[in-house]
DNA sequence: TTATATTCCCTAACAGTGTTAGCAAAGTTA
DNA sequence: TAACTTTGCTAACACTGTTAGGGAATATAA
């Protein structure tokens, strides 16, 4: 049951975004009354933390998946970033539910991301590309904050409405960025 | 009449948010019917455009009023730079509303943003930069996306729910990449 | 002055939202 | 068979944005 509502809100999202999401078109999805929904549950926040929460994993999962295609610290950072990118608009509405992007926000709900499963992957390459680097002494928590929030200020520009066209110039700056991130780390 | 209702409109916000702002609520405020509201906007939207085009307003105002406090492109940059961000956390309600943060989006309010005023007032100086680097056929245009880029995901990212105390790291985050910003153009 | 417009503003409603109280039927246990 | 738990429903409450239609006051025209 659970899982059925979460599918069937998921559904609709895909069909006409978060905007068009309601209680009652999940509960006509599943050919139950409304007051079922809340049975499982508590609101319909509790309903988006759940997607934002899978979000997060299939996040995680993509990332995962690019470092292991690289075994060196630059590769690893270039290929988890093209990874966060490609996620952002291939789940457009996964990363939309997480960042509060596009829908009324969620307190509860942004309260996950904390860089969360993404400062503990990309730290370690990140640490490794310093201490092989000129300037040991930089703070890799620093870098990283940087790094993510290079990433997220691209991605959510490119979301807005009106910048379709410019996703030639993001994908170059995004380029840009990363080899300035790697040879800056180096010193 | 249109100007009482906006600022209504914006006093409501401040008090309790976007999430808050409803037409009734505008109406009980400026003391007529709600139909009046209707004779003055065509829906909602509009006036939150209306108020999204007085933060471009304010923003574009700072920006230019830092940028005046320097002669040289790197000053004028790191200022505009500061003054992006005082301007974001000192005008949430603004901020938020100009980005679509934190409330359901609107897209022909999103349209305005453009870069606008923004990048007028940033490709100067990032242009001056350049020509007096060592790489002259740096793309100024990609260095500009990537500065706002940038500020604007410091800025998300700070912003959002559970982040209050990282507030001074990404002070750090910001002066780290505003001088890596400006290094990086001179080569 | 009277008749016609125009302007101004309101009540009331429509269609939608999240949420919940209370009830009825069905199944389970004693 | 009687009591209890589970399951699901109808109907409502309190909101939301939006609009149709009317009534009264004012201004214009005859």
């Amino acid at each position: 049951m659970r899982t059925s509502i979460l599918e069937a809100a998921w559904q609709l999202v895909m069909q006409d975004g978060w905007q068009a999401l309601s209680i009652r078109k999940i509960a006509e999805a599943i050919e139950y009354s409304v007051p079922v929904i809340y049975d499982h549950f508590a609101n319909k926040e509790a309903i988006l933390l759940e997607l934002t929460k899978q979000g997060f994993q299939k996040l995680n999962k993509e990332l995962v998946e690019a470092k292991n295609e690289f075994a060196g610290p630059e590769g690893q950072i270039e290929a988890m970033a093209y990874a966060y990118w490609r996620f952002a608009f291939e789940q457009t509405a996964y990363y939309q539910v997480m960042y509060g992007l596009g829908m009324p926000s969620c307190e509860t709900v942004n309260q996950i991301n904390e860089l969360s499963t993404f400062s503990e992957l990309i730290l370690q390459p990140v640490r490794e590309l310093i201490a092989r680097g000129n300037h040991p002494e930089t703070d890799p928590f620093l870098k990283l904050h940087t790094f993510w929030s290079m990433l997220h200020g691209l991605i959510s520009i490119n979301m807005m409405a009106g910048n379709e066209k410019k996703e030639e110039l993001n994908q170059k700056v995004l380029q840009d960025f990363i080899s300035g991130f790697i040879s800056g780390m180096k010193g």
